[in-house]
DNA sequence: GATGAATGAGCCTTCATTCAT
DNA sequence: TATGAATGAAGGCTCATTCAT
């Protein structure tokens, strides 16, 4: 019999994950301290190293968490759609709407992980290749149907429009400026497809 | 009159700012130390901060410069073109160039600056918009002239091709894999100038 | 009645000691954790602190076990012999031997014990006077045998023989240089029987 | 010209040894806190680790020190004698006598230094060396007089008087029992010049 | 102007021990 | 009896910044 239930471990680990997304989110990774997360959380400074190996390993689990749930999100709402442009259009209208909608939790990826040594070869690297990997396979299906050229490139794609939404996204994540999902989604959807010039 | 001549004094201060780009691009800003820099410059710790506000001031200044530098270099460039396309290339090659040549400024300036709040407003800032929007001005030249369709959003475009390149430099900045500067300049220039599918 | 069987109890007991001799032989008495101890006898960290007061009395434990076995071989080997300067002789080479064969946990009396504030009066304190004893015994036989001089002071004796053994196997328990036994033996007992000068 | 002056550099230097001595002698080196000992010297935490390397670095100091000291005094004491019988005897004593007069110190060198790893190659392991050879070398010069036989190994009676010395002054260190520092020279002088046994 | 000594706040982590289960 | 979760104190060290000289 274990001292405490099993409920309850799993009420303390969230506990604990959810005080520390709190705190990365509002005071970033180093402005946030252990002791801060566990007075949160209502724990001891040593707690949380029974749970999670040190704070670093508690910033990859919140954000592990969090790239879970998008990306259940992102395919339902991509493969949910038959069309290529249709498909494209929903992929980038819903990672919009992640900046929107977890703005904190984006800003802590790219300024605390993306960046980092040991984001190379982290679960997080592996959630993030799933992810955006959602583009790839919806490119190489409709290059078979025809829709897209087969002389694409699918990783510069990928390059092309992931790079594309952080760098538009982090004004609006930043706090200046907003962010027009919809139609944002519809033009870059258009430039993409059809390219920016008149004859070619 | 001032204690040391006005040349004496600028030889100190590229004396620090070198010290500090080096020792900045080694470790990083928080690895680096205002000691390690003072010595690399050969000045006592508190003469830094006379020609500095703070360690975070030196960081900006390095970066200051940097940009001078490559937007000078990027104008040139460019503007040797006259047809849009080239321009494009051109801006596409000579923005890939500087993540090969600057490595280590590169992911100084995304890593550490960038994403940080005191980047808002800063004059690092207004050197990163006079830079990228050189391609607004190609942009806007070209819709004039017919080449380019009138209905492109320049600063989306900006965001996408700025964004795009960020991205895929981003694992060589990183230390893994290449960058195939002139092939990928090739291809994202068709890829953004045809767009990617078949029929439109 | 109790919930476990005394033979239970005793095989943890065993169980317990034993993991504790090797952890704290291994790391030293700081560097072994009560927790590495429990992995390794298969038990969990709480319940150590019921068969032993705390990690102090757990290192006596393993101590005082270890000064119960080679007490009873010095005095075996010691009583063994007849004429005093073999019996000397015997206990040296003993004692010696104890440094080869059993380094690490006399390393641990020595470093840990022997000068902390509570092995005065201890348990251990009193096994390591029985050991030393023996000592004093064979002298004071040997001075009603007619073989040592009655003006000898047994005690100054014991603190001579026991603290030149322990500083010159110093050096062979910290791993640099040999220890001879036999050699070592006969040398020391000459010149503890004979003395070194010359005339007298 | 230096910001503060040599005389007042050594004067601080001097001020964090001193306390750093007393904090040490009176709670051990892991009792001690840099705090305590910064507290003690009028100075700031910090600025303890600039005069040393680390709180390990102030403890081999302090030690440095003393030996410094006490190794000109037992050169003094033993080659102001002549005879060998004289001179092991002021050896002795006066080894005795450091016992009584820096009881702290010399536990300090027993129970945190001379066991510990960072000792081997250690200054302060030079400086025990040169202490201990002044036996040696007066052991060498009476073979050659022929006051002491030339049979007899001089390190092994190094670590015999040595090792005699430091086991019976311990109990007097750990604060139970008495010293008689001109008894135990006169006894441990004869024990070793003439042998324990009657006849040989 | 130039120095570098002095400051002191700040933080992660370990681990012996306790106690609810 | 046994578990192992929970506690929380404790401390060395770094480093940006200031200021006396």
């Amino acid at each position: 019999m274990p001292a405490i239930s099993p409920e309850r471990m799993q009420d303390r680990y969230d506990a604990i994950l959810d005080a520390a997304k709190r705190a990365f989110a509002e005071r970033g990774f180093e402005g946030a301290s252990i002791a801060e997360i566990a007075r949160i959380a209502q724990i001891s400074d040593g707690l949380a190293y029974r749970y999670f190996r040190n704070k670093r390993g508690l910033l990859f689990a919140v954000l592990q968490k969090f790239y879970e749930r998008i990306l259940v999100d992102l395919e339902t709402q991509v493969f949910g759609k038959n069309r290529f442009r249709d498909r494209l259009e929903a992929l980038i209208r819903r990672h919009l709407e992640v900046f929107v909608s977890d703005t904190d939790l984006c800003r802590l990826f790219i300024a605390e992980v993306r960046g980092a040594s040991d984001y190379e070869g982290s679960a997080i690297q592996e959630m993030n290749r799933r992810y955006t990997s959602v583009l790839v396979r919806i490119v190489k299906d409709a290059v078979k149907t025809g829709e897209v050229r087969s002389d694409v490139n699918p990783k510069l794609l990928r390059d092309v429009l992931f790079g594309a939404i952080e760098h538009l996204a982090w004004r609006y994540v930043n706090g200046r400026g907003q962010l027009r999902v919809a139609q944002t989604a519809r033009e870059l959807t258009a430039m993409l497809t059809n390219g920016i010039c008149v004859d070619r």
